[in-house]
DNA sequence: GCCAACGTTGGC
DNA sequence: GCCAACGTTGGC
């Protein structure tokens, strides 16, 4: 199996690229979404490459790039009734929310902006340029991949 | 702050 | 199982 790209949608103001480089490692806890939960459970794979998007900022769009460290578990947050996203329901012999970790690779030189992305040829049908997209973990084509990451840096 | 889109919940 | 109401997301 080669290596597949995602993207991945944070708030800044709650965890940014910043944070993740300063962690090295972070696991993506509290996603309470059933298709970003199965994409995390049955489909990433250590190294496969994350677009890190920040969204609900001005401008939103992708800072740079990430790529998962361990792939899906239970995540434990679902779990503690503490946590923002506690669910009564998931529980650790049956867990309803998964979680994979994720490690920072690269910050852009520059944000590619979502306007960027709406109006670069190739990049039509990503998930996140359609209008209210609302899932926070999405998948990306190689061919996507490679134009935003050449936006960027080329 | 507005509001469209969409997922979830709950009454029936 | 349907579907209206509700809550959340997230761009603008």
């Amino acid at each position: 199996m080669s290596r597949r790209y995602w993207l991945m949608k944070t708030e800044p103001s709650a965890f940014s690229l910043d944070d993740l480089k300063a962690k090295g490692v972070e696991p993506w806890d509290g996603v309470r979404n059933y298709q970003a939960r199965n994409l995390m459970r049955d489909e990433m794979r250590v190294g496969d490459g994350v677009l890190f998007y920040h969204s609900s900022t001005d401008p939103p769009g992708v800072v740079g790039l990430a790529e998962i460290a361990r792939e899906g578990y239970p995540d434990p947050t679902a779990f503690d009734p503490k946590a923002a996203h506690y669910d009564p329901k998931s529980r650790p012999e049956a867990p309803t929310w998964y979680l994979v970790d994720v490690r920072f690779v690269r910050a852009f030189p520059r944000i590619v902006t979502l306007a960027e992305l709406k109006a670069t040829p190739g990049l039509e049908h990503m998930k996140v340029v359609q209008r209210a997209s609302r899932l926070s973990v999405q998948p990306v084509t190689p061919d996507e991949w490679r134009i935003v990451v050449a936006l960027a840096e080329g």
